[in-house]
This record gives C-alpha cells, sequence and structure tokens, in this order.
DNA sequence: TTCTTATTGACAATCGTTATCAATAAGCGG
DNA sequence: CCGCTTATTGATAACGATTGTCAATAAGAA
C-alpha cells in the first residue's frame, strides 16, 4: 500500500493505544482477547495488519517468542534492546552503544554489508526471585 | 524420557548425520526431505523429535527463522553465535568475548538473575553483495 | 532368544498467521 | 454537506509448521 494513501482508522488507533498501555510484550492474540473484553468488535485479522504496521514503521518491537509467537512491544525511543524477565514479562530497555559497535565490525571484518543484529537478554528479575 | 533409558537409533545417528552434512541452518522439513531423497523412510515427526533431543542437548543450535520456522546447525564448539547472510544464509560462529561479560553486567544492574542471551548479526556476505 | 518398553512413522489435530472477499467507511473533490 | 473512490475491515477459509496419538517396531537388558 502506498504510504500517501493510507488512512488512518479508529481500529489502528485502538491496536496503538491497547499496546501502549500493554505491560511487556504481548502477543496479536493476547491484544485481540483485551480489546474484545473492552467492548471493541475488532477483528483478528485486523490485529495482526496493524501490529504488523506498527512494526515497520518503527512504533513498536517485534520478538519471537521461544514457541514461535511473534510478540510486539511498543517502542519509544529509537534503536535499542531489552532486558526480559523470563517469569513476569517485565522488561527493561537497554542500549549498548558498545555492543552496535562491535556488532558492526563483526560484520565488516567478514565482509558482511548492512549489518542488522539481535540482541535480547533474559534473566529472572528481583520481584520474581 | 529417562536419560539412562535412551536408546540409540538408526534414525537418531541419520539425523545427526545429515545434520553435520547440512551448510548453514536447516529446518526440519528440509532435513526430512534430504533424508528421503537418500532413501530414508524416516517420518518427519522423528526428525522434529531428533532435532529438539540434539538442540536440548547442545550438539545442535536453534534459531527461529523470520517467518517464526525453527532452524538447526550442527554445533562444535561451546557458547558462541553467529554472522549470518541474509541472502544465501552461510553462517560464522563468532565468540564475542567483550559481549558476553556486557550481557551478564547488564542483567546483574538491574537486579536479573541468571542472565542468559541471544546475539544475532545478520548481513550480506562478499559472494551475494 | 525373549521380553520390556522406548521409539518409530502415518496420520490427525493444533495453533499462529495469512489470504480471500463482500461490506464498510476514510477522506477527497465538488 | 454529498457522493465517489478505494483503503480498510472482519468473518471465515486456507495455510504451514509443529505436536499429539497410537499401533507397530526394534533396542537392549536379562
Ligand atoms: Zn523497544
Ligand atoms: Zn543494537
Ligand atoms: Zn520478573
Ligand atoms: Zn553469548
Amino acid at each position: 500500500m502506498d504510504e500517501s494513501k493510507r488512512r488512518n482508522t479508529r481500529q489502528k488507533d485502538a491496536v496503538r493505544h491497547a499496546l501502549g498501555e500493554a505491560i511487556g510484550f504481548v502477543s496479536a492474540q493476547q491484544l485481540h482477547l483485551v480489546l474484545r473484553n473492552f467492548g471493541s468488535t475488532i477483528g483478528l485479522a485486523t490485529v495482526y495488519r496493524a501490529l504488523a504496521d506498527l512494526a515497520a514503521s518503527g512504533d513498536a518491537d517485534a520478538l519471537q517468542s521461544k514457541d514461535g509467537e511473534l510478540l510486539y512491544r511498543a517502542c519509544t525511543t529509537d534503536h535499542h534492546h531489552h532486558l526480559i524477565c523470563r517469569a513476569c514479562g517485565k522488561t527493561i530497555e537497554i542500549e549498548a552503544e558498545r555492543v552496535e559497535k562491535w556488532a558492526d565490525e563483526v560484520a565488516k571484518e567478514h565482509g558482511f554489508t548492512q549489518p542488522t543484529h539481535t540482541i535480547d537478554i533474559f534473566g529472572t528479575c528481583l520481584s520474581c526471585q
């Protein structure tokens, strides 16, 4: 879809808002349930589409859960990474200047161009020990 | 299954061997096809089970492809990470001494225990530019 | 060899995600 | 404000990867 012809809809706003309220990473299905519980009649496919858009435009982070489910989280700053509690899903955004550079260097050393990376740290948070 | 009662089978060896021959990361389905093409009558479910075992015992690396498919790769050394070509899938094992430490530090700083991490670098390799 | 039971493989079932398509409504021009 | 174009929606079907089921098989101990 041509970016200039994109329309703003009540549904997209609802998804954006629900994602903002959510704690930690959530799946499209979870978000759909939440919206339904709040009286919305939004369709599941629409939630999927809205989340994919948000991720594509950089307004949300996406990551794969261990069992292959796509999880999303509203994203405030630019490029960063996450420290995630295995138990409760609590998420802390971290930046990693040093690591960003390191990743790019490693790629370049091996002749790889247009480097990107995925870096996530998992652990058990204080309140979950 | 109790580790002590695990049996060695022709099928498990076949999967282990096929994984060793494979270049880069492969899916269970790909491996199943290869084995079939070499005359094996191994079942798809068995390939899935064997790969899961190999990953659990540390004999294989597993990672999620962008579209949620589980990919496996025979794994020689201990803990390491991968530099992966987006185009051809060529994979280089890298170690990341500095980053390992950094990840553990970040976790500790925020009170997270038993830290683990996922670190993967993607790029376009020389022969794919 | 015999016996126990872990493992297999064909198949069905599940689950997350995507495609389809008629109905709706955003937003533009008049 | 009104009508028109067409992007978007939502119900549903389709899809693809993975897992569960279960009778048949075969590892490995006795
Ligand atoms: Zn973020
Ligand atoms: Zn980064
Ligand atoms: Zn926690
Ligand atoms: Zn590491």
